[in-house]
DNA sequence: TTTCCTGCAAAAGCTTTGCAAGTAC
DNA sequence: GTACTTGCAAAGCTTTTGCAGGAAA
């Protein structure tokens, strides 16, 4: 992921493109951790000692709003955030950690959901179905 | 659900049973709003005034480690608590409420999943999958 | 040049913790 | 009687907000 890049995608998503906006969508899209904001200031701060946390999160929350990041909630602790928008699974471990479960598996799970099914569900409830996530809760076999 | 059978199950789970814990479980398991600590707190203290809010977050931890109940987390605001531990389905609607998916809907998401996949994420990933929850991002159609 | 964004600090909101008194077992 | 729980207040952490200056379009 370049700077032009992430300007450009900052820009096709009706977001101003800014040096603090670029760099925050750099960090998260060149980690597969899911860092929360505060790591992500850190990461950023590195390089722009300017850099302020209130900024960071206002970045999240417009890269959110837009559809450029997604934000996980973390039942401990602050919340995780995601450059890969795609529909995929997550593990959160007994520690609170989220990973990612790895491609092929995640599309199995999600692939199991028919759309159909999906369907039924928006005519059921009255909703439109934007999303859908699947989280697996895991305990590591050392803990 | 009585005061007795409260009572029971929190001994069951190796919960000294408080009148404080057994209110929180009582106000938990009489709604199907997925109430936040506060809710349950002002729920509470209508009918026990001495209430305090701390305990009922020690309660909800309590009740959550010992599988009395769960916490959902929740992108925007207080966690919510469900005393419904079965595997079921949850909508995150737009403006952050979390309902139920009815049970017959639910089922057939979870019932989509092959226990043969989590088992195979269990080996490929090296842990113990405990739990496995299905959100639904939904859009209301009159927001 | 207009509108939106940033940085700072302060506030707000959610959750946990220390401790003395009280309660379950 | 012992160990755990409660209630209160205070602290801790995460997130949002007001506002003046600055940058993007």
């Amino acid at each position: 992921m370049t700077r032009q890049k992430a300007k450009q995608l900052l820009r096709d998503h009706g977001l101003r493109a800014t040096r603090q906006r670029e760099d925050v969508y750099l960090a998260l899209a060149s980690t597969k951790l899911h860092k929360c904001a505060d790591e992500l200031f850190e990461t950023v701060r590195a390089n722009q000692p300017g850099m302020s946390l209130a900024t960071v999160y206002n970045t999240l929350e417009a890269l959110a709003a837009s559809g450029l990041c997604r934000r996980l909630p973390n039942a401990t602790g602050a919340s995780r955030y995601d450059a890969d928008v795609s529909e995929h699974a997550h593990l959160v471990t007994a520690d609170g950690r989220v990973v990612d479960v790895p491609m092929d598996l995640s599309n199995q799970l999600h692939s199991a959901i028919e759309p159909t099914l999906i369907r039924e569900i928006e005519k059921r409830l009255g909703v439109k179905i934007n999303g859908l996530s699947i989280e697996l809760r895991g305990a590591d076999p050392r803990s």
